[in-house]
DNA sequence: CCCAGAAAAGTTAGTGACTAACATTGTGGC
DNA sequence: GCCACAATGTTAGTCACTAACTTTTCTGGG
């Protein structure tokens, strides 16, 4: 592990440390750096904005994956909605647990309304792609894509919420809703 | 028209006039303010953010409206979906100019991806509770309002880009892959 | 007409996220 | 060890937004 990769892992492990004590908003640029053992300067070179602090997981491509390999002709959202459960499907406990303390901290800050969809813009453009590989036009399937990760998003913030429902029923729910049941 | 109404007005007008000429990020609160002959100050007392300048259209609760008219027992997808086609079947040709020069100015500002999802939240608001009065639990009802809203979002963005559409059509395509079609 | 009292706007000073330009220090390949 | 370059530091700034406080402008009752 290089040099910055390690300090890279200290200033998220620092964020996520001090959003959780204080909460995001509390919580300076200049502390997390201070706690990192960093200046804020190289701060924002690893982390374009105080968002990606929290948010920078790489989406699965799992997902597009499974868009490929639906059935043709099939309604874009079903496609989406059954891609996404075929996705998730086996989410282990352990990255189950790091999510919901992520998400914990976006469902209470206030200022953080939309940027779970405005980071998401990744997961919606492979959705796009996978989805042109089946003929389906750019528009249609921006609309769609943006509208499923939407609906997700609001789903998984609930489930963080809760702590009485399990993640896969609170999956369920929303994408038997999103598909049109 | 009182006092507090043209200030109001003045810098809503300004804004949008150098949003369009500038560009949304590369102008300042400042300029606005100078531009409404006002001080910054007063500007922020008007709106609370800068975003708000260019969203702050009441949005319709003739959707809310036309939810409570849907025959019992649809599945929520299918209810918003077609309350939305009908409570926008009649919107003024004059109405679509002045909501696309805003959108144009949306759509171009890297900065504002997202925070047309983020203003709409009071649209959702109401969908949920037009929801609620036909038993649809919250959690369901949110993840449907939030997907067809953000839906309906990239629809209108594309349109305002595009030029060659309709909002009657954009519509209508947006509305029948959301409905699962 | 005048003069409280409130509504609207101004002033000043500050915080916090983020950027630019330039200087400095570590690190790995030869 | 040395050198190129990656990684970090420093400083000084911009811009959105806030707080505390003062001043101006309106409005209605005597």
């Amino acid at each position: 592990m290089g040099r910055w990769e390690r300090t890279h892992e200290a200033l998220a492990q620092a964020a996520l440390e001090l959003f959780a004590e204080h909460g995001y908003d509390a919580t300076a640029t200049a502390q997390i750096a201070e706690r990192a053992g960093v200046s804020e300067m190289t701060l924002f070179r690893h982390f374009s904005t105080k968002e990606a602090l929290l948010l920078e997981d790489p989406y699965n491509p799992l997902i597009a994956a499974a868009v490929r390999s639906r059935p043709p002709g099939e309604p874009v959202m079903r496609t989406l909605v059954e891609s996404i459960r075929q996705a998730w499907s086996r989410i282990d406990t352990e990255d189950a647990t790091a999510l919901r303390a992520r998400l914990r901290i976006v469902a209470e800050a206030t200022t953080l309304r939309g940027a779970v969809e405005r980071n998401s813009g990744a997961t919606v453009a492979a959705l796009i792609d996978a989805l042109a590989d089946r003929g389906v036009a750019a528009t249609e399937a921006r609309v769609a894509a943006t509208a499923v990760i939407a609906g997700l998003g609001v789903a998984l913030l609930e489930w963080a919420r809760s702590d009485r429902i399990t993640l896969d029923t609170a999956l369920d729910q929303a994408l038997m809703v999103l598909g049109g049941a």
